[in-house]
RNA sequence: GCUCAGGUGGUGGAAUAGGUAGACACGCAGGACUUAAAAUCCUGUGGGCAGAAAUGUCCGUACGGGUUCGAUUCCCGUCCCGAGCACCA
């Protein structure tokens, strides 16, 4: 009987799907385990093999936990809404809506043709109201609370309130904006708008006036991690700085939690260090400099991380937005000063990153009191400090940061070194070690004492304090969008005011054109009748990452009307054990989650601190593109060989008519009609096509469809042949001329069960010794591989196997049977079918995982290899529960021994139980 | 510039509490079956040298050193590729 995987495939799809196979429960005696990969986005051009490699190593792991008597939890859904299909839906004028649910039919079929072992009975889409119906309840609870420091938790801003009415806000300690301090009584005698405005700068969802990402070609805002290098991450649209009224998240109130509690989690060194990275904390102080404009004295605040530079200070910079500017440029300057401003303002984001080698700035007229030294300093304006960190001021030490120490040279400012023995003649001193002089009450100690001494002092004069500064900044969280979640947010007397939660789900409304309005408004406002109560809706929507944040609760009860997640469901799942997923939501989705799930864990919703336990990066699956060379102005290709004889252009021809990097010429004819009269110079009678490995894209001609893998060689082979690729973690071409081998195998598998004249023929035999030998040395094998993620060597593991036994000609039940449930992991079609003709009703999903037995792999006898000065020359077959000394005894007798030692003495003998034995001479 | 990860045949990659480097697979070459092809199977396959051959021998895990009886693995330095961060004071 031949293998048919395509009857296979099929018939176990429908059976899985018509019984149910991977439906998980929230009631078991079980014990659970949570496996979760991250959702697509529904594209409009389809899955390529680089999507499924995360979820064929997930679909193993979780296979495998069954296997091992776990209640295995494996959802899936789709990030559903976001800018492509509102952008397809502006050229097309076809609804996002309908884009995107066809989009996630499409991408249905191409998921379900590999056989993941999903529980779709709870599939969510973030665009689904009965899904952001909680999207929406999250941004309300944020909305509705603040941030407490001294209790470290989220509060419900009606406590706040109380505060307020009883004591003022002087002494609450909360995450907040710029707010001035007012007593109970002032408080009491604010109107309604003024309490709103002051409420807003303590709650978690605000809205606030901020610098934002605006990218004009999209017309929205975006957030930080989703710009790079001045251009928006979909699409590569310039982005540019603009003051907007936005609402936004106050991440940064969670900062020091996101960022200790990554010790607890089992993630890579590399992505906690991403996520630290972006975190920035930095301890350092607040220090403040008497400033004078000639006329007026003020207290300027500075953050630095070297407060033990002071006595270095040799001028101070402002920020160009930074507020001081106008109160510290004094008349002489003011026209320099605007010429430098004016300058400033006209470069975008991107030249400003490209620029920041040159030198630029502007004196503001005015001077700084060091507060230690008693110096008199001048204040500079530059664009090289940034008004968004710190306090948008610096003190410039030009010996010891070579940002300084730049801005100093060009401007010829003086540098003052304070470490002994450091040369700041070519360039700064930046390391903080060596011995502090030129400073005063530091000089003699080194820098590591010198920071906390300065820091001290600078506290008992009280002219500063200790003070963490962190780099994360509270994520914009409205975009001037259509196809996002609406905020249940109307604005009265333009304030804003939260809907009751009994309006959730607020839905969508329908509107016939998805561009912003003539008065550059968002898409939303062109809705008729949106309006709650006679007040206008908030008209922007909510980011991609809104609908993201929480879906694996939702996966846990994604049914519940009246909750996120019931308790008893969350109580039950608690958090992700493994995640998978790509590196690219390491700064983005990763830190949201975190901080969303901190937030309802403050407010009592979630039971567990931290999201997902542990976390894998699965690599890119990059293309590997082929090249034909067309002899320039002619229609004559030449192979790969013959190239450098010609002068040639190198053009991308679809890999889909490549085989082996030979191209077919005939299909190359038909693929485009330039190319209808082509002329060939071959080598061997072959076009050898040139090849290099490139991002996977329709542009390339490089992209690899899985259905057409599907057709050709099956899931299975398609599955095993993804985690033979190479590592996991590792980023790899694909190269489908590898996969033979394995299509190879899987038929070598097949018929290990048929006798030569295509019957099936398992038996009823006791296993050989050899046979259970290489049975359980696979299992423990597939079993540590598995637990390790090293999923490339299981499948060599499997071909040595099935190698082996083929040449014992193993046709015994006893063998065959653990056999089918090790494969069933990895290759689950074939194992199925097998598993049903060796007489099984229930599905291998289920199948107890076979238990390894050390006693069949460990032999008795070891074969030493014995070597000279390290060097191997012959082995000893000896028996393992010989000592030191007998092996010494046995290898000496050896007649081999005598042949190499000759007439050398024997230093040594070094016995490296069941490794190696060494003679030294 | 800083941080992290990596560099092994023609290719993808095995092997690290230091112990026979190149498993497994692709490709290639040769062979069997076939009128032929496909499919399948068998043999060989890091490089050099010696040999008719079995085999022997030297060199080989980016490069240069070190520790060790023994290093792909550990340590120091250099080079290269990848990822992330990048005026964060």
């Amino acid at each position: 009987m031949e293998y048919n995987f395509s009857e296979i495939e099929k018939k176990w799809q429908a059976y899985w799907a018509s019984h149910g196979t991977f439906r998980a429960d929230n009631i078991s005696d079980k014990p659970k385990y949570y496996v979760l990969d991250m959702f697509p986005y529904p594209s409009g051009a389809g899955l390529h093999v680089g999507h499924p490699l995360g979820y064929i190593a997930s679909d193993i792991y979780s296979r495998y936990k069954r296997q091992k008597g776990f209640n295995v939890l494996h959802p899936m859904g789709y990030d559903a809404f976001g800018l492509p299909a509102e952008q397809y839906a502006i050229q097309t004028g076809k609804h996002p809506a309908d884009t995107t649910e066809e989009n996630i039919s499409r991408y249905r079929k191409q998921l379900d043709r590999i056989g993941f072992s999903y529980d779709w009975s709870r599939e969510v889409r973030t665009c689904d109201p009965s899904y952001y119906k909680w999207t929406q309840w999250a941004f309300l609870q944020m909305f509705d609370h603040w941030y407490d420091k001294d209790s470290d938790r989220a509060l419900p801003i009606s406590t706040l309130a109380g505060i307020f009415e009883k004591s003022g806000n002087s002494r609450v300690n909360a995450a907040c904006g710029a707010v001035e301090t007012f007593s109970a009584s002032q408080w009491n005698s604010f109107d309604e708008k003024k309490k709103r405005e002051i409420l807003m700068q303590y709650r978690i969802a605000y809205q606030g006036e901020t610098s934002v990402n605006w990218c004009p070609q999209l017309g929205t805002v975006l957030a930080n991690d989703e710009v790079k290098e001045g251009y928006s991450v979909r699409g590569g649209f310039p982005v540019e700085q603009k003051k907007m009224k936005q609402w936004l998240l106050r991440v940064s109130a969670y900062a020091e939690r996101l960022l200790s509690d990554l010790e607890e989690l089992d993630w890579t060194d590399s992505l906690k260090e991403m996520q630290r990275n972006w975190i920035g904390k930095s301890c350092g102080a607040e220090m403040v400099f008497k400033v004078s404009n000639g006329t007026e004295e003020h207290d300027m605040t500075i953050f630095t991380t070297r407060a033990d530079t002071v006595f270095g200070v040799t001028f101070m910079v402002l920020a160009p937005e930074s507020e001081w500017v106008d109160i510290l440029t004094t008349p002489q300057q003011r026209a320099q000063v605007d010429d430098y401003l004016s300058m400033v303002k006209k470069k975008t984001e991107r030249e400003r990153i490209a620029e920041t080698k040159k030198i630029t700035g502007v004196f503001s007229g005015s001077y700084a009191i060091n507060p230690i030294s008693g110096n008199k300093i001048p204040v500079w304006i530059s664009e090289y400090v940034l008004s968004g960190y710190g306090t948008g001021a610096i003190m410039a030490v030009p010996a010891h940061d070579s940002r300084d120490y730049a801005f100093a040279r060009h401007f010829n400012l003086p540098i003052i070194p304070l470490i002994e023995g450091c040369d700041v003649s070519e360039s700064s001193f930046d390391a903080k070690e060596g011995i502090m002089c030129n400073s005063g009450f530091l000089n003699g100690m080194p820098v590591s004492e010198a920071i906390p001494a300065a820091i001290e002092k600078i506290e008992q004069m009280g002219i500063g304090r200790r003070k963490v500064n962190y780099r994360l900044r509270d994520a914009i969280f409205s975009r001037q969008r259509y196809w996002g979640e609406p905020f249940p947010v109307y604005f009265k007397d333009g304030e804003a005011y939260a809907m009751p939660e009994s309006v959730l789900p607020l839905e969508l409304p329908e509107i016939d054109n998805f561009l912003p309005t003539e008065t550059g408004e968002p898409p939303l406002a062109r809705a008729k009748s949106w309006a709650y109560d006679g007040y206008p809706i908030e008209t922007s929507t909510m980011p991609g990452f809104a609908g993201s944040s929480a879906y694996y609760l939702r996966y846990m009860d994604p049914g519940n009307g009246d909750a996120l997640v019931s308790r008893q469901a969350d109580e039950y799942w608690r958090s992700v054990d493994l995640y998978i997923g790509g590196t690219e939501h390491a700064t983005g989705h990763l830190i949201y989650s975190r901080f969303w799930n901190k937030f309802l864990y403050d407010l009592g919703y979630v039971c567990e601190k931290e999201p997902f336990r542990k976390l894998i990066n699965q690599g890119m699956i990059q293309g590997r593109s082929n090249f034909v060379y067309r002899i320039k102005n002619t229609n004559r290709f030449v192979s790969c060989g013959l190239k450098d004889k010609y002068d040639t252009t190198e053009i991308h021809v679809d890999v889909n008519i490549v085989e082996n990097d030979r191209l077919d010429l005939e299909a190359f004819r038909k693929w485009r009609p330039e190319f209808e009269t082509a002329e060939f110079e071959l080598e061997n009678g072959e076009y050898i096509c040139g090849w290099a490995v490139e991002k996977m894209s329709k542009s390339m001609y490089n992209v690899v469809n899985p259905d057409m893998i599907c057709d050709k060689y099956g899931a299975d082979t398609l599955r095993l042949y993804e985690m033979f690729l190479g590592p996991l973690e590792q980023s790899k071409p694909w190269d489908t001329k590898g996969i033979d081998g394995v299509a190879r195998f899987l038929k070598k598998y097949w018929r290990l069960h048929f006798s030569k004249d295509g019957k099936f023929s398992v038996n009823e035999d006791a296993p050989s010794p050899e046979e259970l030998k290489v049975l359980h040395r696979l299992i423990g094998k597939v079993q540590s591989d598995i637990e390790s993620f090293s999923f490339n060597t299981s499948v060599s593991a499997f071909m040595i196997a099935v190698n082996e036994f083929t040449d014992m000609h193993t046709s015994k039940r006893a063998v065959l049977e653990p056999l089918a449930i090790l494969i069933s992991s990895y290759a689950p079609h074939i194992a199925e079918e097998l598993w049903g003709m060796m007489g099984h009703d229930e599905s291998i999903a289920y199948a107890e995982f076979p238990v390894y037995e050390e006693k069949y792999t460990v032999e008795d006898s070891f074969e030493y290899p014995v070597s000279f000065n390290g060097k191997m020359r012959f082995k000893i077959r000896l028996s393992k529960s010989l000592s030191k000394e007998e092996i010494e005894k046995q290898v000496m007798e050896d007649p081999n021994f005598g042949r190499f030692i000759g007439e050398s003495k024997v230093k040594k003998i070094i016995v490296v139980p069941s490794k190696i034995i060494n003679i030294v001479f």
